[in-house]
RNA sequence: GGGCGCUUAGCUCAGUUGGCUAGAGCAUCUCGUUUACACCGAGAGGGUCGGGGGUUCGAAUCCCUCAGCGCCCACCA
């Protein structure tokens, strides 16, 4: 034989993704309707993880599947250079050389960035090969490639010449660490314990959380129905600080809660979001007092150069001194933004960047959401998509890193007001109408420019592929990145295009360990997808991950449904293996005939097979679709069909089905199937990735009667086997019939049951079957010590018919079933009764035998 | 404070529009050295679907309520 034994991935996969990549195999083969799904690119600096290896695996799987139909099937591979992500990564590398990104140009630093990243570029490709998705690499795409810097820029351009960009100083949540602002969902907060302060401030009494921001006071606020302040309102006041003496006015702002505190709050407009827009409303002053390293400014006196901390625990000493401190209260209880990188806290810091408008976009967005546009998996997500997109807020792209799309917009020297849009990034200083302008030195938020991915990987607008395959027919994705970037493609996609991006988002869970603890390194659960792949093979790893999982929540992965899903790809070699020695030098016919009761079943089965996996396919339920391609190979085929056609062959549609089954494993396991398909090449086949999915055209005229048909042998095969179990018979017994069955039936019925022989007799003797009936009686041929043991068995088994029976007919006896119940429903419980009746009646015959 | 979700067998989870005796994988128990496979085969046990109430001929599924868990969003200093 040419298939070994045992099936060992690493022997063959690699050899079947080369073949794959050398004959075009994932090329679109631009006929039949279109399915097109590009992948979200992961990071080209990083290593595939757990959730890359999920959503290749489930892009794959719904592709190939797709490509199997026939249809003009497009996997479109990318690589991001993620900004922001890979530039930390970088700097921790200069950390160990004891450098620093500050001791670089940001040009210097980009360059450097570059050729980091294109070390690491080609091992994160070869990880996508190895987990076998099957990517288009002509068309693979990185986010920094011209394209897509291109898209960016004319974006920007369309929104600067329609005014919804505008460059504006407001407040931006900062990183003093990394020193670059964020956008306000990059964020992340936690929950936290901080003293609240409660301090002397001129006539009042007030509680922070900040007592070092005091420098940067301009008002004190109360609430407008707060009559205890009323006499306030509108006036100046005169504060003792800890630097001395200093005024500032009190207004009136329904944003203060008289019931929190004092009533009263300190409005520190430069470095506090609620105290920005108090100072909007009311046109107050604004004074900074931080630097963007974090450190107070000459505004803190003698506080200056301290940092926020060193300063808080300093101006508190102070209060204390001049008794200006009332109390404190220690457990506070807040919430504070952080760096999701470092966690440095976020400061609020008043910046001049640039800003999207956000609130047409996301109405537009909304819009399309609420006409259906998009189908969601899981469906809730669209309805939290919708709300969050409501109170989206305007969106700051400029980002003080070096690694990065520089943004395309320059500012007049000698009037900071003048900004000119201008593509000429590499110079930093341009003439333009005989004035000078300098190049804004930030680059775009990552996520401004993968904004467009869906299009600009398509080469919109003029590109083929952009006709051929825009709107994509899904996005997948981890539900994490629905707001920062599912909800920004739709935004930008229906703003640019016209059109929303993708018909389908696939949102998928958090990759969990196999306890539902959240995989991390200081934890040591972390799993490597390329360790699987090395150990259980690259199918395993792909439908281990898939199996018994749905959209949309968080999932556990364990080695057990790995080991489970190695032990089916060894199925699929196995049943290979025995139809390789069936037919190898036969000649097969590409149609087979259907010759007994037993074809006509699995060939019913397969197609029944065929058109299920393929809707649960067809409606994104990959693990149900799963799971029903693995019962049929291998409890229908396996153990089953293959064992019958040792007794009955039926070489033809043994063969069909086994190529059926290829067919349609294909998707789940690549590999294997690939390897078997290869190996037993017959005449005219090329690539099983390239075949098509199975075709059931013999026609089978009845289903139901002939699932049924064989339903008479597998039953009788069940219950002798049930029988020689429970009664603790190894040995091969014969068993007796009295009625009509064929050389084949009982040949079937032998090999199945394990039976010495199935012979007709005129006379019982030994245990009759329970699936006797009138036209055909069996007896299992036991002597009368093991027959008696059986009684015990038969009366469990009255008791448990009589259960059934009283279920049935209470059902029958309700009017009300009658009445509103389908009727196909209630003619179907009336059969199951008589079928029960029937049943009872021969336990009861049985028994009565025994009694005499 | 608002929104969303989860609770089904020992474990991890499926269960599409309400409809047969609620399923799977793993685990457990019994038996098996059959020439595709021990990464196997045959058989078995195991659940009052978180609690309570309601709608319905019929509820794991729809509604209400209670309890526990989780996630996201939000300007109480």
């Amino acid at each position: 034989m040419k298939l070994p034994k045992v099936y060992e991935p690493a022997q063959y996969e690699a050899d079947m993704y080369a073949l794959w990549e050398k004959s075009q195999a994932f090329k679109p083969g631009m006929t039949g309707e279109n399915y097109s799904v590009v992948v979200p690119p992961p990071n080209a600096n990083g290593n595939l993880h757990i959730g890359h290896a999920l959503t290749l695996a489930l892009e794959d799987i719904a592709v190939r599947y797709h490509r199997l139909k026939g249809e003009n099937a497009l996997l479109l591979p990318g690589a991001d250079h993620a900004g922001f992500e890979t530039q930390v990564v970088y700097e921790r590398q200069l950390a160990k050389e004891g450098k620093s990104r500050f001791d670089f140009t940001r040009e210097e630093l980009y360059a450097q960035i570059w050729d980091f990243v294109a070390l690491n570029r080609s091992n994160f490709e070869n990880q996508v090969r190895r987990l076998g998705a099957g990517v288009d690499w002509s068309r693979y795409t990185f986010t920094l490639d011209d394209k897509i810097v291109q898209r960016a820029y004319a974006t920007f351009k369309k929104m600067w010449d329609e005014g919804r960009i505008y460059r504006g100083e407001r407040l931006v949540n900062y990183c003093t660490f990394h020193r670059t602002g964020f956008a306000d969902i990059e964020v992340e907060y936690k929950d936290a314990t901080t003293p609240l302060y409660y301090l002397k401030y001129g006539p009042f009494e007030l509680a922070t959380t900040r007592p070092e921001t005091k420098f940067g006071d301009t008002a004190v606020a109360v609430h407008p129905d707060d009559k205890r302040y009323t006499k306030y309102v509108g006036k100046v006041i005169e504060v003792e600080g800890v630097n001395g003496p200093f005024t500032v006015q009190v207004v009136a702002d329904e944003m203060v809660d008289p019931t929190f505190g004092t009533g009263v709050v300190k409005i520190t407009p430069a470095h506090s979001f609620d105290d920005w827009e108090v100072a909007q409303r009311h046109t107050l002053p604004v004074k900074r007092i931080l630097k963007h390293d974090g450190t107070l400014n000459h505004e803190a006196g003698r506080f200056e150069g301290m940092t926020v901390l060193e300063a808080r625990k300093a101006v508190v000493e102070a209060l204390k001194e001049k008794g200006l401190l009332v109390k404190v209260d220690e457990n506070y209880q807040t919430r504070i933004g952080s760096c999701y990188k470092c966690g440095t806290i976020i400061e609020p810091m008043l910046m001049e960047q640039w800003f999207v408008e956000m609130q047409p976009l996301a109405q537009e967005a909304i819009a399309a959401l609420e006409a259906g546009k998009v189908a969601f998996h899981p469906e809730s997500k669209k309805k939290q998509l919708i709300e969050y997109l409501h109170n989206l807020r305007d969106w700051n792209i400029s980002r003080q890193i070096a690694w990065g799309i520089p943004i395309p917009a320059f500012q007049n020297v000698d009037d900071s007001d003048d900004w000119i849009y201008d593509e000429r990034v590499t110079e930093e200083i341009i003439e333009v109408d005989g004035k000078t302008y300098r190049r804004d030195p930030d680059v775009f938020d990552t996520w401004f420019s993968s904004s467009s991915w869906p299009y600009a990987t398509l080469d919109y607008p003029d590109g083929d592929d952009f006709k051929q395959f825009y709107p994509l027919s899904v996005m997948e994705t981890g539900f994490d990145i629905l707001y920062p970037w599912v909800s920004r493609m739709i935004m930008l996609g229906l703003y640019i295009t016209g059109d929303v991006p993708f018909t389908t988002v696939y949102l998928h869970g958090l990759v969990l360990d196999e306890h539902g603890q959240k995989m991390s390194k200081s934890k040591g659960n972390v799993v490597n997808p390329l360790d699987i792949v090395d150990q259980y093979g690259s199918d395993a790893m792909r439908m281990g991950i898939i199996t018994g999982q749905s959209a949309g929540n968080n999932q556990p992965f364990g080695l057990s449904k790995v080991v489970g899903a190695r032990n089916f790809a060894n199925k699929l070699w196995n049943i290979s293996r025995y139809v390789e020695d069936k037919i190898s030098g036969k000649t097969i016919k590409g149609v087979p005939e259907l010759r007994n009761e037993a074809d006509r079943w699995i060939y019913t089965s397969l197609a029944s097979c065929a058109t299920t996996v393929g809707k649960h396919l067809d409606a994104y339920r990959f693990s149900e679709a799963y799971e029903r391609l693995y019962h049929f190979v291998w409890d229908d085929f396996a153990d089953w069909y293959l064992e019958i056609s040792k007794v009955e062959p039926n070489l033809d549609l043994l063969a069909f089905v086994h190529r059926s089954i290829l067919q349609m494993a294909h998707p789940f396991a690549p590999f294997v199937t690939e390897t078997v398909w290869q190996t037993l090449a017959q005449t005219g086949d090329t690539l099983l990735a390239t075949s098509h999915w199975p075709e059931l055209t013999l026609d089978v005229a009845d289903s139901i009667n002939l699932e049924h048909e064989f339903n008479i042998l597998k039953d009788i095969v069940l219950e002798v086997r049930g029988l020689k179990n429970s009664l603790g018979i190894t040995a091969n017994i014969p068993l007796h019939f009295k009625g009509t069955m064929s050389k084949q039936q009982t040949a079937i019925i032998k090999h199945l049951a394990k039976l010495s022989d199935v012979s007709s007799v005129d006379k019982s003797t030994g245990v009759r079957l329970l699936t006797s009936d009138k036209a055909l009686q069996l007896w299992l041929d036991v002597d009368t010590k093991t027959a008696a043991a059986y009684r015990e068995k038969l009366e469990q088994k009255r008791l448990g018919c009589l259960k059934v029976i009283a279920n049935l007919k209470a059902r029958l006896s309700n009017e009300s079933y009658i009445k509103h119940a389908p009727e196909t429903l209630v003619k179907e419980t009336r059969e199951q009764l008589a079928g029960a009746e029937e049943k009872l009646k021969s336990i009861k015959d049985e028994a009565a035998r025994f009694s005499k």
